[in-house]
DNA sequence: TGTCTAATGAGAATAATTCTCTTTTAATAA
DNA sequence: TTATTAAAAGAGAATTATTCTCATTAGACA
Protein backbone atom coordinates (compact mmCIF):
# COMPACT_ATOMS: atom_id res chain seq x y z
CA UNK A 1 0.00 0.00 0.00
CA UNK A 2 1.28 2.97 -1.27
CA UNK A 3 1.14 6.50 0.58
CA UNK A 4 -0.94 7.74 -2.76
CA UNK A 5 -2.97 4.87 -1.93
CA UNK A 6 -3.73 5.69 2.12
CA UNK A 7 -4.79 9.22 0.68
CA UNK A 8 -6.87 8.17 -1.31
CA UNK A 9 -8.78 5.60 0.99
CA UNK A 10 -8.36 8.64 3.58
CA UNK A 11 -10.48 11.05 1.32
CA UNK A 12 -12.93 8.63 0.34
CA UNK A 13 -13.84 8.05 3.86
CA UNK A 14 -13.86 11.90 4.44
CA UNK A 15 -11.29 11.96 6.66
CA UNK A 16 -8.68 15.05 6.65
CA UNK A 17 -5.18 13.54 5.35
CA UNK A 18 -2.76 14.18 7.92
CA UNK A 19 1.02 13.21 8.02
CA UNK A 20 -0.28 11.29 11.61
CA UNK A 21 -2.73 9.30 9.79
CA UNK A 22 -0.78 8.50 6.85
CA UNK A 23 1.90 7.24 9.06
CA UNK A 24 0.14 5.21 11.11
CA UNK A 25 -1.38 3.58 8.50
CA UNK A 26 1.61 2.95 6.95
CA UNK A 27 3.18 1.66 9.64
CA UNK A 28 0.34 -1.09 10.66
CA UNK A 29 1.22 -2.42 6.72
CA UNK A 30 4.71 -2.25 7.31
CA UNK A 31 4.64 -4.14 10.34
CA UNK A 32 2.27 -6.58 9.17
CA UNK A 33 2.25 -8.52 12.21
CA UNK A 34 -1.28 -7.37 14.12
CA UNK A 35 0.81 -4.54 15.81
CA UNK A 36 -0.18 -3.15 19.34
CA UNK A 37 -0.47 0.51 19.76
CA UNK A 38 2.77 0.58 21.37
CA UNK A 39 4.68 -1.40 18.73
CA UNK A 40 2.76 1.63 16.01
CA UNK A 41 3.91 4.27 18.35
CA UNK A 42 7.52 2.64 18.65
CA UNK A 43 7.92 2.54 14.69
CA UNK A 44 6.39 6.10 14.08
CA UNK A 45 8.46 7.73 16.72
CA UNK A 46 11.97 7.18 14.33
CA UNK A 47 10.34 8.94 11.95
CA UNK A 48 7.57 11.41 13.62
CA UNK A 49 9.11 11.77 16.90
CA UNK A 50 6.52 14.26 18.44
CA UNK A 51 3.78 12.10 17.65
CA UNK A 52 1.21 12.37 21.14
CA UNK A 53 0.51 8.51 22.45
CA UNK A 54 -3.47 10.25 22.17
CA UNK A 55 -3.39 10.93 18.77
CA UNK A 56 -1.97 7.06 17.92
CA UNK A 57 -5.22 6.14 19.87
CA UNK A 58 -7.51 8.12 18.60
CA UNK A 59 -6.41 7.76 14.69
CA UNK A 60 -6.80 4.19 15.27
CA UNK A 61 -9.80 4.47 16.32
CA UNK A 62 -11.06 6.89 13.23
CA UNK A 63 -9.44 4.16 10.93
CA UNK A 64 -11.07 1.55 12.62
CA UNK A 65 -14.74 3.10 12.39
CA UNK A 66 -13.87 3.98 8.72
CA UNK A 67 -13.07 0.58 8.37
CA UNK A 68 -9.85 1.25 7.14
CA UNK A 69 -8.28 -1.39 9.49
CA UNK A 70 -9.53 -4.03 12.14
CA UNK A 71 -9.54 -4.75 15.67
CA UNK A 72 -7.41 -8.35 16.11
CA UNK A 73 -9.65 -10.31 18.73
CA UNK A 74 -6.83 -11.52 22.08
CA UNK A 75 -6.86 -13.18 25.13
CA UNK A 76 -4.50 -9.99 26.17
CA UNK A 77 -6.05 -7.16 27.68
CA UNK A 78 -3.75 -5.09 24.85
CA UNK A 79 -5.35 -4.58 21.63
CA UNK A 80 -3.90 -5.04 18.26
CA UNK A 81 -4.58 -4.01 14.70
CA UNK A 82 -4.78 -5.10 11.35
CA UNK A 83 -4.55 -3.59 7.89
CA UNK A 84 -6.15 -6.48 6.13
CA UNK A 85 -9.33 -5.90 5.18
CA UNK A 86 -10.54 -8.94 3.03
CA UNK A 87 -12.37 -11.49 4.63
CA UNK A 88 -9.33 -13.58 6.41
CA UNK A 89 -8.73 -16.17 9.39
CA UNK A 90 -6.17 -15.60 11.89
CA UNK A 91 -3.40 -18.07 13.28
CA UNK A 92 -2.71 -17.72 16.57
CA UNK A 93 0.39 -19.47 18.66
CA UNK A 94 -0.14 -21.15 21.25
CA UNK A 95 3.06 -20.16 23.14
CA UNK A 96 3.87 -16.37 22.05
CA UNK A 97 1.46 -13.35 20.95
CA UNK A 98 2.54 -14.32 16.69
CA UNK A 99 -0.94 -14.18 15.16
CA UNK A 100 -0.56 -14.72 11.02
CA UNK A 101 -3.18 -14.07 8.86
CA UNK A 102 -4.79 -17.24 7.13
CA UNK A 103 -6.77 -16.44 3.86
CA UNK A 104 -8.50 -19.77 2.02
CA UNK A 105 -11.50 -19.01 -0.25
CA UNK A 106 -12.58 -22.58 -0.52
CA UNK A 107 -12.76 -22.29 3.14
CA UNK A 108 -15.23 -19.21 3.66
CA UNK A 109 -17.36 -20.88 0.62
CA UNK A 110 -17.77 -24.24 2.51
CA UNK A 111 -18.51 -22.14 5.34
CA UNK A 112 -21.41 -20.16 3.76
CA UNK A 113 -22.87 -23.21 1.90
CA UNK A 114 -22.68 -24.84 5.74
CA UNK A 115 -24.59 -21.85 7.15
CA UNK A 116 -26.81 -21.19 4.52
CA UNK A 117 -28.47 -24.86 4.97
CA UNK A 118 -27.85 -24.97 8.81
CA UNK A 119 -28.92 -21.74 10.39
CA UNK A 120 -28.72 -20.57 13.85
CA UNK A 121 -31.82 -19.89 15.50
CA UNK A 122 -32.30 -16.27 16.62
CA UNK A 123 -29.27 -15.04 14.72
CA UNK A 124 -28.18 -13.27 11.44
CA UNK A 125 -24.59 -14.14 10.51
CA UNK A 126 -22.82 -11.10 9.30
CA UNK A 127 -19.33 -12.30 9.22
CA UNK A 128 -17.59 -15.64 10.39
CA UNK A 129 -13.75 -15.73 11.32
CA UNK A 130 -11.53 -18.72 12.70
CA UNK A 131 -9.16 -18.36 15.47
CA UNK A 132 -7.16 -21.15 14.60
CA UNK A 133 -4.71 -22.36 17.23
CA UNK A 134 -1.54 -24.23 17.46
CA UNK A 135 2.35 -24.01 16.83
CA UNK A 136 4.33 -22.50 13.90
CA UNK A 137 6.85 -25.28 13.00
CA UNK A 138 9.06 -23.06 11.79
CA UNK A 139 9.86 -19.96 13.11
CA UNK A 140 9.37 -16.72 11.51
CA UNK B 1 -22.04 -27.63 37.77
CA UNK B 2 -22.47 -27.98 41.51
CA UNK B 3 -20.19 -27.09 44.84
CA UNK B 4 -19.19 -30.90 45.39
CA UNK B 5 -18.42 -31.01 41.10
CA UNK B 6 -15.94 -27.73 41.79
CA UNK B 7 -14.56 -28.79 44.83
CA UNK B 8 -13.60 -32.00 43.03
CA UNK B 9 -12.03 -30.49 39.86
CA UNK B 10 -10.05 -27.95 41.94
CA UNK B 11 -8.41 -31.21 43.93
CA UNK B 12 -7.72 -33.09 40.09
CA UNK B 13 -6.25 -29.81 39.66
CA UNK B 14 -4.33 -30.23 43.16
CA UNK B 15 -5.35 -26.32 43.92
CA UNK B 16 -6.77 -25.82 47.18
CA UNK B 17 -10.04 -25.93 47.65
CA UNK B 18 -11.13 -22.22 48.86
CA UNK B 19 -14.25 -20.86 49.57
CA UNK B 20 -13.34 -18.40 47.43
CA UNK B 21 -12.30 -20.32 44.46
CA UNK B 22 -15.66 -22.03 44.55
CA UNK B 23 -17.50 -18.59 44.49
CA UNK B 24 -15.72 -17.55 41.30
CA UNK B 25 -16.47 -20.87 39.45
CA UNK B 26 -19.78 -21.01 40.41
CA UNK B 27 -20.26 -16.90 39.63
CA UNK B 28 -19.24 -17.90 36.32
CA UNK B 29 -21.07 -20.87 35.77
CA UNK B 30 -24.32 -19.05 37.09
CA UNK B 31 -23.67 -15.70 35.41
CA UNK B 32 -23.88 -18.07 32.15
CA UNK B 33 -22.74 -14.84 29.66
CA UNK B 34 -18.85 -14.57 29.86
CA UNK B 35 -18.62 -12.43 32.63
CA UNK B 36 -16.10 -9.79 33.15
CA UNK B 37 -13.87 -9.91 36.00
CA UNK B 38 -16.01 -7.14 37.39
CA UNK B 39 -19.16 -8.94 36.72
CA UNK B 40 -17.52 -11.64 38.58
CA UNK B 41 -16.96 -9.09 41.50
CA UNK B 42 -20.36 -7.58 42.14
CA UNK B 43 -21.77 -11.10 42.06
CA UNK B 44 -19.77 -12.97 44.10
CA UNK B 45 -19.40 -9.27 46.79
CA UNK B 46 -23.44 -10.01 47.37
CA UNK B 47 -22.49 -13.16 49.32
CA UNK B 48 -18.56 -12.71 49.90
CA UNK B 49 -18.79 -8.70 50.51
CA UNK B 50 -14.94 -8.96 51.20
CA UNK B 51 -13.42 -10.60 48.97
CA UNK B 52 -10.25 -8.65 47.09
CA UNK B 53 -10.42 -7.46 43.88
CA UNK B 54 -6.96 -9.11 43.42
CA UNK B 55 -7.71 -12.46 44.53
CA UNK B 56 -10.49 -12.52 41.98
CA UNK B 57 -7.99 -11.77 39.34
CA UNK B 58 -5.39 -14.29 41.04
CA UNK B 59 -7.92 -17.05 41.27
CA UNK B 60 -9.07 -16.26 37.59
CA UNK B 61 -5.55 -16.79 36.45
CA UNK B 62 -4.79 -20.26 38.20
CA UNK B 63 -8.36 -21.27 36.73
CA UNK B 64 -7.56 -20.39 33.34
CA UNK B 65 -4.02 -21.90 33.52
CA UNK B 66 -5.59 -25.22 34.87
CA UNK B 67 -7.58 -25.73 32.11
CA UNK B 68 -11.04 -25.04 34.43
CA UNK B 69 -12.59 -21.77 32.77
CA UNK B 70 -11.15 -20.45 29.45
CA UNK B 71 -10.85 -16.14 28.59
CA UNK B 72 -12.80 -15.19 25.75
CA UNK B 73 -11.25 -12.80 23.26
CA UNK B 74 -12.75 -9.97 22.51
CA UNK B 75 -12.31 -6.98 21.19
CA UNK B 76 -12.18 -4.48 24.31
CA UNK B 77 -9.21 -4.08 26.43
CA UNK B 78 -11.58 -6.27 29.31
CA UNK B 79 -11.32 -9.92 29.51
CA UNK B 80 -14.02 -12.15 29.53
CA UNK B 81 -14.21 -15.55 31.11
CA UNK B 82 -15.82 -18.78 29.79
CA UNK B 83 -16.44 -21.85 32.45
CA UNK B 84 -17.82 -24.17 29.82
CA UNK B 85 -15.01 -26.39 28.47
CA UNK B 86 -15.97 -28.54 25.65
CA UNK B 87 -15.17 -27.21 22.02
CA UNK B 88 -17.70 -24.73 21.04
CA UNK B 89 -18.01 -21.38 19.16
CA UNK B 90 -19.79 -18.06 20.13
CA UNK B 91 -21.47 -15.47 18.69
CA UNK B 92 -20.99 -12.33 18.91
CA UNK B 93 -23.32 -9.47 18.50
CA UNK B 94 -21.64 -6.23 16.53
CA UNK B 95 -24.49 -4.18 18.12
CA UNK B 96 -23.67 -4.70 21.81
CA UNK B 97 -21.33 -6.72 23.92
CA UNK B 98 -23.29 -10.17 24.30
CA UNK B 99 -21.59 -13.10 23.62
CA UNK B 100 -23.29 -16.28 23.26
CA UNK B 101 -22.21 -20.25 23.00
CA UNK B 102 -22.61 -21.65 20.02
CA UNK B 103 -22.37 -25.74 20.27
CA UNK B 104 -22.69 -27.48 16.71
CA UNK B 105 -20.53 -31.37 16.32
CA UNK B 106 -21.72 -31.33 12.78
CA UNK B 107 -19.34 -28.18 12.21
CA UNK B 108 -16.49 -29.25 13.96
CA UNK B 109 -16.61 -32.58 11.83
CA UNK B 110 -16.87 -30.36 8.77
CA UNK B 111 -13.92 -28.94 10.03
CA UNK B 112 -11.87 -31.43 11.23
CA UNK B 113 -12.80 -33.20 7.58
CA UNK B 114 -11.81 -29.97 5.88
CA UNK B 115 -8.26 -29.37 7.67
CA UNK B 116 -7.06 -33.18 7.49
CA UNK B 117 -6.88 -33.09 3.33
CA UNK B 118 -5.79 -29.19 3.62
CA UNK B 119 -2.96 -28.66 5.56
CA UNK B 120 -1.90 -25.37 6.81
CA UNK B 121 1.52 -24.99 5.72
CA UNK B 122 3.98 -25.14 8.76
CA UNK B 123 1.89 -25.22 11.24
CA UNK B 124 0.02 -27.34 13.75
CA UNK B 125 -3.76 -26.90 14.49
CA UNK B 126 -4.47 -27.42 18.25
CA UNK B 127 -7.94 -26.24 18.15
CA UNK B 128 -10.49 -24.08 15.97
CA UNK B 129 -12.63 -21.39 17.27
CA UNK B 130 -15.76 -19.72 14.95
CA UNK B 131 -16.20 -16.21 16.17
CA UNK B 132 -19.46 -15.58 14.36
CA UNK B 133 -20.26 -11.76 14.10
CA UNK B 134 -23.61 -11.26 13.56
CA UNK B 135 -27.17 -9.86 15.17
CA UNK B 136 -29.49 -11.71 17.63
CA UNK B 137 -33.30 -11.81 16.44
CA UNK B 138 -34.63 -11.81 19.14
CA UNK B 139 -33.66 -9.79 22.42
CA UNK B 140 -32.40 -12.16 25.74
C1' DT C 1 -5.30 33.63 1.37
C1' DG C 2 -8.53 33.48 5.10
C1' DT C 3 -11.86 30.98 7.64
C1' DC C 4 -13.49 27.27 10.09
C1' DT C 5 -13.68 22.95 11.86
C1' DA C 6 -11.42 18.96 12.83
C1' DA C 7 -7.02 17.02 14.24
C1' DT C 8 -2.98 17.12 17.07
C1' DG C 9 0.01 17.55 21.22
C1' DA C 10 0.85 17.32 26.04
C1' DG C 11 -0.03 15.76 30.10
C1' DA C 12 -3.44 14.54 33.46
C1' DA C 13 -7.02 11.18 34.42
C1' DT C 14 -9.12 6.75 34.31
C1' DA C 15 -9.90 1.81 34.38
C1' DA C 16 -8.46 -2.77 34.34
C1' DT C 17 -5.13 -5.49 36.07
C1' DT C 18 -0.95 -6.71 38.73
C1' DC C 19 2.15 -6.34 42.53
C1' DT C 20 3.78 -6.30 47.34
C1' DC C 21 3.57 -7.66 51.65
C1' DT C 22 1.18 -9.18 55.73
C1' DT C 23 -2.21 -12.23 57.56
C1' DT C 24 -4.99 -16.22 57.17
C1' DT C 25 -6.17 -20.81 56.00
C1' DA C 26 -6.35 -25.46 53.74
C1' DA C 27 -3.83 -29.64 53.51
C1' DT C 28 -0.93 -32.93 55.66
C1' DA C 29 1.43 -35.29 59.06
C1' DA C 30 2.18 -36.25 63.87
C1' DT D 1 -7.18 -33.33 66.95
C1' DT D 2 -3.67 -30.32 66.71
C1' DA D 3 0.61 -28.42 64.77
C1' DT D 4 3.10 -27.24 60.77
C1' DT D 5 3.78 -25.22 56.49
C1' DA D 6 3.16 -23.65 52.03
C1' DA D 7 -0.18 -21.63 49.44
C1' DA D 8 -3.96 -18.38 49.18
C1' DA D 9 -6.36 -14.26 50.51
C1' DG D 10 -6.73 -9.36 51.83
C1' DA D 11 -5.59 -4.50 51.41
C1' DG D 12 -4.10 -1.04 49.08
C1' DA D 13 -0.47 0.82 46.24
C1' DA D 14 1.51 0.47 41.66
C1' DT D 15 1.43 -0.28 36.88
C1' DT D 16 -0.13 -0.18 32.17
C1' DA D 17 -3.05 0.56 28.39
C1' DT D 18 -6.17 3.70 27.05
C1' DT D 19 -9.03 7.95 27.27
C1' DC D 20 -9.90 12.67 28.35
C1' DT D 21 -9.25 17.74 28.40
C1' DC D 22 -8.09 21.70 26.45
C1' DA D 23 -5.06 24.80 24.17
C1' DT D 24 -2.74 24.97 19.67
C1' DT D 25 -2.20 23.77 14.85
C1' DA D 26 -3.31 22.67 10.28
C1' DG D 27 -6.20 20.55 6.40
C1' DA D 28 -10.12 21.66 3.36
C1' DC D 29 -12.71 24.73 1.00
C1' DA D 30 -14.59 29.20 -0.28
Amino acid sequence: MKVGEIRNKLIEKGLKVTPQRIAILEAIVKLNNHPTAENIIDYIRKNHPNIATATVYKVLDALVENGLIKKVKTEKDIMRYDAVMESHHHLYCSESDRIEDYKDNELNELLEKYFEKKKIPDFKIEDIKLQIIGKFIKNK
